[in-house]
DNA sequence: ATCCCGAGGG
DNA sequence: CCCTCTGGAT
């Protein structure tokens, strides 16, 4: 059994997905409403175990109040947890989001800052919410994101062993291009969501039913 | 491994 | 009731 030859047999099977993915979801972009980086960041932020949908209930009202990294650093507490309530995780949310306007404002100049390093130094900022962040905010793939989507489809498509989505997203940026790493996430996320879904995976309607471990360990 | 946490679906 | 939703910190 050639190790090489099941990478490589992975990495094709990643690619004609991708193609295929291309095709169902032509204009998947990110679904959270922003007008600049900051609100990008935060309204990602919220996005923790939490749809878009219900996000964007919340961030119009907020970024009124507080527009600017400048003005979530200042606000008090209460009011931030008040205003995303609704998204669950409250508490750590709130906090987050003020420590991170907090550090941006007193070590980045008020603006998001574009490496991951120090991205990563921000409180409630992993790689997922980072690389959400460099993607859509600034155009840069440093990693693919890696969502309980993403991780789910990955795991249910045979494209990695792992259970941690930090060597999840290793084996995808192995079995991806660069360029097409965001294209991955954004695009498992919508089948994720209409297709794929946790608990009813609808492998009847899939498009990738033909290319998936999964389906095929079922029929 | 566990905790944080609300809202909606089944 | 249980599970899930673009996770992260302890």
């Amino acid at each position: 059994m050639n190790i090489t030859r099941q990478w490589s047999g992975k990495q094709q099977r990643a690619r004609e997905i991708l193609i295929r993915l291309k095709r169902l979801y032509p204009d998947a972009t990110c679904t959270l409403t922003y007008e600049t980086p900051v609100q990008l960041l935060v309204a990602t932020i919220l996005s923790a175990q939490c749809t878009d949908e219900r996000v964007n209930k919340v961030t119009p009202e907020l970024f009124r109040r507080y527009p600017d990294a400048s003005r979530l650093a200042d606000a008090p507490l209460e009011e931030l947890e008040a205003l995303v309530r609704s998204t669950g995780f409250y508490r750590h949310k709130a906090k987050n989001i003020k420590g991170a306007c907090q550090m941006i404002v007193q070590d980045f100049g008020g603006n998001v800052p574009q490496r991951m390093e120090e991205l990563l130094k921000l409180p409630g900022v992993a790689r997922k919410t980072a690389n959400v962040v460099l993607a859509h905010g600034f155009g840069i793939n440093m990693g693919v994101t890696v969502d309980t989507h993403v991780k789910r489809l990955s795991d249910r498509l045979g494209l990695t062993e792992h259970q941690d989505p930090i060597r999840v997203e290793r084996d995808l940026m192995r079995l991806l291009p660069q360029p097409d790493w965001e294209n991955w996430s954004i695009r498992l996320i919508y089948h994720g969501r209409a297709v794929c879904q946790a608990k009813k995976p609808d492998c009847g309607n899939c498009q990738l039913a033909d290319l998936c471990e999964f389906n095929q360990a079922r029929v």
